[in-house]
DNA sequence: ACCGTAGGCCAACGCCTGTTGACATACAAC
DNA sequence: GTTGTATGTCAACAGGCGTTGGCCTACGGT
């Protein structure tokens, strides 16, 4: 009898798995939760629709494995508190342009209650926490945090997926200047300013 | 024979027709484009499925119909430029609560390309030719437009679809407090302020 | 009073979807 | 080498979808 001594070692399966997770995350960025079939991830991998169902249970498991993600916020404990808005802009810049995942989950939550509550829940245990280090009033913690997510969840919208042509056309430099005190003024800043 | 002699004249069928347009409106904001059936609309509006496909032709074309959104924005020469801003958030925020077409295309448009397209447009024909008359450096006025949806629309996103709390429950004075400054830099500002 | 037409319902088509179970093959342990 | 398990394919199911065409009904101009 064959028996599973280590959970850990890799399993012979780990290369058809990861193919499906990458169509996956693709298909749902571009295409958004319900375009994105089943049938279309497996054949971008390569592999037939039962193995997305033996490996992920459903379609529901399958999105929540390829919407698994981590923000990997900054620490900003020693970034000057002045430099906050900066830092915080090109940090989320660069993670949207090295991993789709964030797109899929933004197109997805538009339509899908599960994907809405991930992003719920991807705010409330990594934004608001990143927020509450920089120190201030922990009452408008949350506040800011949900002021910080309202114009990085704009740009993200705009940008990719309706894409305004001014917003795609816009460079990082420009971006960053516009956009970097406006985080800035949420997040150390009084409002009617 | 019946000849229709003034096109203008009311149909017989227009309650009908106006209640497919309601019945389409709320799901396309509650579903999403996808699972906005026309057999959910059908049976909203109380009548049968064909009827929706004789008067609007396919789905797309009722989506079309039932997207059709004018922002309505205020003629802005006659108000004094520092309150830019908060005029226009104030008109947004009333905008939304009172029409739920704004949700429907916002939620559509993450998913369906007419409906990115169509969002472009009323970017394009509506905001810009707004901020236009504002004045200043005609250059910059798509860019200004641009950023000012990308918060607008951030804010309708984070409070409108994917709900996060600290955006939902803050109430429209907090709002405009802390979102008017943002929009009055991005229109009369200049970036790196 | 007649009759053409617009308004409305019903049943069905063809397609695509997520999901399932039966079957083949290749690997790893003994 | 044998055997059990993991990996993978194939075919099919049941249901929902947008869409179509035929039929009945009731209105309104003449």
């Amino acid at each position: 009898m064959t028996v599973r001594v280590d959970s850990t070692q890799p399993r012979r399966s780990d290369v058809t798995r990861a193919a499906i997770l990458r169509a996956a995350r693709e298909r749902f960025a571009s295409d958004g939760y319900e375009r994105a079939t089943i049938r279309a991830i497996a054949a971008d991998a390569r592999i037939d629709p039962s193995m997305v169902m033996r490996y992920y249970g459903s379609k529901e498991g399958l999105f929540a494995a390829a919407a698994e993600f981590d923000l990997r916020l900054p620490d900003l404990t020693h970034v000057p508190p002045g430099r906050f808005g900066d830092v915080l802009v090109r940090h989320f810049l660069a993670r949207w342009d090295g991993d789709e995942t964030l797109v899929a989950l933004l197109r997805a939550a538009s339509t899908n209650p599960g994907a809405a509550e991930r992003m719920r829940g991807i705010f409330a245990d990594q934004l608001i926490t990143a927020v509450a280090t920089f120190g201030g009033d922990p009452a408008t913690t949350a506040r800011r945090a949900g002021l910080v997510a309202s114009q990085i969840l704009g740009l993200a919208f705009t940008r990719y997926i309706v894409r305004l042509p001014p917003m795609v056309e816009l460079d990082q430099e420009e971006l960053v200047s516009w956009i970097a005190p406006t985080l800035q003024r949420y997040l150390t800043g009084q409002p009617e300013s």
